[in-house]
DNA sequence: TTTTGAGTTGTTCGA
DNA sequence: GTCGAACAACTCAAA
């Protein structure tokens, strides 16, 4: 089959901005058709869960490096911005190009899911070849059940059970089988989207990151060959370079969780022992959080045991914006919050005592946490998101018990021993001794000096106290049961 | 069918 | 200073 006649095939690309392990595109070009990619711009029809400002950020360069290296590869993509909806534009691109097939890697948001749907169903009744794959995940979460026939809400039986399940293969492409498409079409300017800021905030994100595909193969290369190996002792220590911190390349999809569990497996095919305590476990809760949202599409905004829907949260704005900006008080917590905002992530760890602080000490509702995070991440991803904070307020897939409060101070020691993270981050205590650096309230007037500072001149005392905020949130807990059980 | 053991990430208290 | 127990309740899967 010359490209003359090669028959025309759409790749309509979302999360999976990559041109590598890419089973739409490699089964496009099994079949000898000529493949297209199609990125549809389309915020409206994420529902609430519309990219925030970071997610735009990256967007915009995930989108810009795909686009050079398409060109490279000489495959037309074709950036659109939706006006009406996506299975308009989609529509009216079958028809400019004549494609017969329309594939794509399937997502697994409840918008998501309930579009792609019916976008399926109305291009098969215009004669249109469609198909999804599974690729955004190790597997297909969507699938998945326990025995029972019902969908697991527990990690480790539904890891063992994903274990027992074939290791992943990658699709590869073959490039030398493609057939270029013999029209192009027009696409927009990836600039008239508007997804870089207004206000350029960016800086310090620009240094930290590289977005692109380059970026991604560059950062697990290092962690393979730097921390991977110590992971297990390493990835509790934000002052640290413990983590992988694949996650954001992993949301766009410019590289897939298989490439990732190849490169980090020890090449012989099998779910290795070893890795089972390392990273790898981690794609697995990755898994497991796309299982939960595709299972339970209400939990982004309603907790998944329903009796927290009465939890006495006590909402007050100011005590949100002091948390948002990183002036709780709690070095710790402040550091991670400051980092969140300048690099648009933050550390696995810190993420857990922040949020912990937002939900426990300050009983502010977990939803408030998600919206926050889902803005200021680069990495922001809905299923993740969910689960994260469904867990640490207690109310999600886990028996995470709610006595479990965790103390900012011991983190801090514990994690940042020598104080280098909270440094880093809150260069106004930076003169603070180490033994005072997580809790800088115990200074005496003398220390301050030393330091050449002055107590609440530019680090603010804390917002509620250690002992009174845990109580507090262990006495909302116990209303909540008192509540429920009468 | 029923029972049983186990379950990502913690803290405090008292011996 | 160290160490074990207590802090709930429920889901899941194997026996």
């Amino acid at each position: 089959m010359d490209a003359a006649t090669a028959p025309v095939c759409l790749i309509w690309l979302r999360q999976d901005l990559r041109l590598s392990d890419h089973a739409p595109l490699a089964h496009a070009m099994k079949e000898g058709w000529a493949p297209i990619l199609v990125y549809l711009h389309a915020p409206e029809e994420e529902g609430a869960w519309a990219p925030g400002g970071a997610s735009q950020w990256w967007l915009h360069h995930a989108l810009a490096d795909l686009s050079r290296q398409s060109r490279d590869h000489g495959l037309p993509l074709l950036l659109r911005r939706v006006r009406s909806t996506s299975q308009q534009t989609l529509t009216e691109l079958v028809g400019e190009t004549g494609a017969q097939a329309v594939l794509w890697h399937r997502r697994y948001e409840p918008a998501a899911i309930a579009r792609d749907t019916l976008i399926k169903d109305s291009l098969r009744i215009q004669g249109v070849t469609v198909r999804s794959f599974a690729g955004f995940g190790l597997g297909e979460p969507a699938t998945v059940r326990n025995l029972a026939g019902k969908p697991f809400q527990v990690f480790t039986p539904f890891w063992k059970n994903q274990l027992k399940s074939p290791v992943p293969q990658l699709s590869p492409i073959d490039w030398s089988a493609l057939q270029a498409p013999s029209i192009s079409p027009r696409s927009e300017a990836l600039e008239d989207w508007g997804l870089l800021p207004q206000q350029p905030w960016t800086g310090a994100m620009e240094k930290f990151w590289e977005p692109t595909r380059a970026g991604a193969e560059a950062r697990l290369k290092q962690f393979a060959t730097g921390p991977a190996p110590d992971y297990k002792a390493l990835r509790d220590r934000p002052d640290e370079d413990g983590t992988s911190r694949l996650s954001p390349w992993l949301h766009f999809g410019q590289i897939s969780p298989r490439e990732v569990w190849h490169a980090l497996s020890d090449g012989n095919g099998q779910h290795a022992a070893s890795l089972a305590e390392g990273v790898i476990r981690q794609l697995w809760w990755r898994e497991f959080a796309l299982h939960l949202l595709v299972h339970f599409p209400g939990t982004p905004v309603e907790p998944l045991r329903p009796e927290f829907a009465h939890f006495p949260w006590r909402r007050d704005e100011a005590l949100l914006t002091a948390w948002q900006r990183g002036r709780t008080g709690y070095p710790i917590v402040d550091a991670g919050m400051r980092q969140l905002w300048s690099l648009g992530w933050m550390h696995n760890r810190v993420r857990m005592i922040a949020a912990s602080f937002l939900v426990k000490h300050l009983l502010q509702p977990w939803q408030e946490g998600a919206l926050w995070f889902w803005d200021t991440l680069v990495d922001a991803d809905l299923a993740n998101n969910t689960l994260g904070w469904q867990w640490t307020a207690g109310c999600g897939a886990d028996a995470a018990p709610y006595f479990r409060v965790f103390n900012p101070v011991l983190q801090g020691k514990k994690f940042d021993p020598l104080g280098a993270y909270v440094r880093q981050w809150l260069p106004e205590i930076a003169a603070l001794p180490t033994d005072l650096i997580h809790e800088p309230w115990t200074a005496t007037d003398l220390d301050w000096r030393a330091a050449g500072l002055q107590r609440g001149q530019s680090y603010p005392d804390p917002i509620v106290g250690l002992a009174e905020g845990r109580d507090r949130a262990l006495s909302a807990y116990q209303k909540l049961k008192n509540l429920t059980t009468s």
